[in-house]
DNA sequence: GATGAATGAGTCTTCATTCAT
DNA sequence: GATGAATGAAGACTCATTCAT
């Protein structure tokens, strides 16, 4: 039996096809489970199940839980960034401090939309993630591009780098901090209420 | 059989302080091992051996591992705080936004010097604790004292409570990222760089 | 409820006698099942199954699957030379080669007997168990006294020492080789036409 | 289709060419494997990987596991009696017992040099296997050969041939397990301190 | 109150083997 | 002949919890 070349594309393509359809199970299954019934309480068992495929083919495409878990809030945590600063880059704006709100607003509302992931992802993103981040070139080209876009930004203003730096590092765990305490706990109040709050306390934080 | 009041007095006190060995122990076992080897890996076995007490003895005194935990970080993180207010409370100051300061520079010096304790508290420190500190009378002392002495100190200040309980409630969200980022990660820089840009932002945000 | 001095020794030897129990199922079940079916195809799930014991009870006993086969190997194995040696001393042989060669000559019909016995022994006795023995108090016992009562009879003769452990490290290497061979493959042949030829090279051995 | 004679014999040896590639690839992966992380801790996956063929192709080979194990092991003893076998010849050694003492001489220098192949030789070669190597024509030869060399010698010696045969088994032996427990083990002296022990013994042996 | 032997469900992980391509 | 993704049974080991003493 032979094959003209399409014929061979279409097969080589299917079996990539097939390949990724059962990696992509498994990480579809694990979030599910991963959000629903928390990292502690999912079994590898239970992934493979969700995700009908057998045991082995779960360690042919991770190591262990913990691979398959940084790679999802990976994957799930740069894929919001990209989006929020996609949309950031269609508004055009000018101002530096409406930039940085208009990212942080975008990403509190996407994870409002999505309190499961928010749960994931406080409780597991780590500067250890960030690291493996840029390790990794497939994540690497957002990392960076988000990095040399606040410093185009910030260059624009008199700030120093390593200042900035810190100020931006707490603007980010503060948010953080607040969307999973407001979001999910609605302590010390709902995120509507704390917006204006975080809003004004991050002006303060950016303006000199 | 009976007793007269004395004698009851002090079988109960006996009884109360045989409890109390065993379960001080099983404390101070559990804790060392937490901040030691993590939570993750500590069993309850870990843990009655290092006691000194059998196996069954533990669920004498705790329903299981969570119970514990929760009850260490909620002992320890009272005990901090307890000690923060009354060290501040000793020096007197008569500025509000000195005494906030003064209250955290007192919890970051001693989270530094209990890096292990800092590691703990800041995994598993969670609002849903706090509420089962209001359910416990001895804890609840605590905490309520603290919230009316800063409301006491606050309504000096001209602001609204709400506002206020807000921006408190950042203040420490804040704190409590950046000592674990600095102290156990050394991650934007380590605390004694972090601690001015702090104190810098904490008082831009009490500041009306 | 109390109990008498006797009630309670009497609960005591009940319980060691429980535990007792167990163990000796695990022991018994591990050495029909390692001589039946092999110790690579046999599985602590197999053993602990025959025993009629729960899995984690294995564990309370021994390490792991090699653990329960050093100890049976050892037991076993100086369970056979202590008999060996009790009943040559029954015999009271005066001339040391004769003494050499009633042991030997007992062992090999005791594995003749126990071909299971020999199969397991034969491929997992080393020189690396037989330091654990040492280590071992209770086995100790037996080694030290095999090793006093040959040097013993050695010291009659007028040999090097050096020179008498090498000849008997051969001999007893040999004799194992032989027992295996032609007991369990009947080569290079069955065992009643070898002994002759062993016993003859063993007198040329001890020969000077 | 029909192909010439030379186009048949170019296309057989083309296939077997291609065909030895990969098995040789797969042998000599497998030895490698085999004496550096030892039978046990190698799996198929190891194998192919190191051969840089596909799974599938190693089933194409070999049957499983063991089939290889024992085809590597009966190759490489082999091999060894072979050598040793040549160097004598070429010595041109004339007392039968010189010879022997020869090639048991060389086969220890040359297990000594290689002390991996050692220790996999020693765990796993039998009786069983030699009988494999009777039913396989290539070993076969070196085999015969060396019973053929052997007997040829013997017979200018007096000696009853089963006799003989047997004093040969217990020679090889004995030989076995010197150098596998003092070249690996050191136990119970080294090498160069058990031969002269050994070639006494053996020297013993022959002599009627 | 205190003990600790016993439990067994639960978890991760491996790996020889198959088979569609 | 060659491939390598997929399989899933099999195995080792853990550990919170119970309960008779």
């Amino acid at each position: 039996m032979s094959f003209t070349a399409k014929e061979k594309l279409t097969q080589i393509s299917k079996r990539t096809d097939n390949k990724s359809i059962k990696e992509k199970n498994l990480y579809e299954a694990a979030y599910e489970l991963f959000t629903t019934k928390g990292i502690y309480d999912t079994s590898i068992d239970d992934i493979v199940k969700k995700a009908g495929v057998a045991k082995g083919t779960f360690y042919l495409y991770f190591m262990n839980k913990y691979d398959i878990i940084d790679r999802i809030i990976l994957k799930k945590a740069s894929s919001i960034i990209e989006k929020a600063v996609k949309a950031t880059e269609e508004k055009a704006l000018s101002d530096y401090t409406d930039i940085v709100i208009y990212v942080i607003d975008y990403i509190i509302e996407y994870l409002r939309e999505n309190k499961k992931l928010l749960k994931l992802i406080h409780k597991n993103l780590s500067w250890g993630l960030y690291r493996k981040a840029l390790a990794n070139p497939e994540e690497y080209k957002i990392m960076e591009y988000i990095r040399k876009y606040f410093i185009k930004v910030i260059n624009e203003n008199n700030m120093k780098a390593e200042e900035l730096e810190n100020n931006l590092f707490m603007i980010i765990e503060l948010t953080g901090s607040v969307c999973y305490s407001s979001i999910i706990l609605q302590e010390p109040a709902n995120i509507d209420e704390m917006k204006p709050a975080l809003f004004k306390m991050i002006k303060k934080m950016l303006a000199n």
